[in-house]
DNA sequence: GTCGTTTTGTTCAACCGTTCACAAACTCCT
DNA sequence: AGGAGTTTGTGAACGGTTGAACAAAACGAC
């Protein structure tokens, strides 16, 4: 058996690290339809995946449930918002104002699970003036003094593709350790720095990919 | 050695296949940038990984380098296309014109990599009248005889939470095969369909849990 | 208190993905 | 033609992830 840590310590799998924001939403689903308790079985089958990887993704936080019984949804929900450090809110700052940062801007799930974005900025001087979601869209100039002001430690480019290494650059050196990518494209960082990708076009050609397979052989693949 | 098969028909891993569309777009840029020939190494370098997972992605789909110069990046270009099916063009269907809606609407990134929007869809009435990076906003309503007409097997989901299951299974009776679900809820839909999903909040809590961890101090434990 | 039922937490084996290391194959130079 | 240098394609080892199966623990009935 390995000691026990009071306090979770221990390092957590990226895959699980990757399902636990599901089962934080599954929970929070759970608590609003008024579930109190919940069991292995019926939590994973709301995070989508089965019981024997949530229970085993669970074990690594710490013993959290209750054998014969299951896990009281408040409490685990607590634990995993701890764990994934979304008790405490995390100033954001966006970065390209263009569609797809208004977009970003105005969605809701980023303040409703512990972000706050703190500001929106953009290198054309054309979108100064325009207010988004309630934040005036400022110069990438104040970047650095509101990394420092704020203690901004998480940045989202959503700038065109040429423009995200640069980007990316300076966020580093103001201070940001994480970084969260639209832009199409490789980004290089410094160790200690965590870049994330999302890739809109991507996901699609990966779709494309398994689609042209259906059409040939009868042979089909499932990816829930 | 396994056995050579002419036209591509092998089953590639799913990592592998996740990765291919990074590879098109270095490739891409290569070639924009003037190279007609590329080593493993340079190609990787360009796609952001290690030259050896490079060249075994490869070998999945065949022999396309020549050993001591390295590929032809057009060459290289249409076989990996070819594959993933990008030489054709994919009718796609979006549905939810709120911001992100928008967004992916005027997204260039999709039709320059063979997807064109054939229609934009919304249940609610008053964005109806609406006209959006060419398309006019139709009714929801209008879904299955689009998705027959235009031979539509992908459709994107970028509605709230609430509608995504029902407009997922709206689409599955339609005739849609690959779903891209932007909306933070988990789809269940029957086999033979597949579902990718794109969750901005939980890249967020993703990098958030790392963020934590970096400002404590590596093996310190906290005990009452 | 004991038994039976339920459900967790964990162990173990199979699987998938990554990385290393090297033989095979090609070019260039003499 | 042959040898040196280069780079691909792949076999094999390694580590991480998954899924099944089960022992341990809690609860309720009596």
């Amino acid at each position: 058996m390995t000691a026990r840590t009071p306090d979770s310590a221990r390092d957590i799998p990226e895959a699980t690290v990757a399902r636990l924001p599901v089962y934080l939403r599954a929970l929070t689903g759970l608590a609003e339809s008024g579930t109190t308790t919940c069991s292995s079985e019926e939590l994973a089958a709301s995070a989508g995946v089965n019981s024997a990887k949530l229970r085993k993704d669970l074990s690594y936080l710490g013993s959290y449930g209750t054998r014969g019984v299951g896990y009281d949804v408040e409490y685990l929900r607590y634990q995993i918002a701890r764990e994934i450090g979304v008790t405490q809110d995390w100033p954001v700052v966006i970065v390209g104002i263009g569609n797809l940062g208004h977009a970003l801007a105005n969605y809701s799930g980023f303040r409703s699970r512990g972000f706050r974005v703190v500001a929106l900025l953009d290198a054309d001087p054309a979108r100064h003036d325009e207010v988004v979601a309630g934040l005036d869209v400022r110069s990438f100039e104040d970047l650095e003094s509101i990394v420092t002001e704020d203690a901004v430690s998480i940045g989202v480019i959503a700038t065109p593709a040429v423009a995200a290494q640069s980007v990316a650059d300076r966020m580093v050196a103001a201070g940001i350790t994480s970084i969260l990518n639209f832009a199409p494209t490789v980004l290089t960082v410094p160790p200690g720095v965590d870049v994330r990708k999302v890739d809109l076009s991507i996901e699609l050609q990966i779709l494309a990919y398994h689609e042209q397979r259906k059409s040939v052989a009868p042979g089909s693949e499932v990816v829930s």
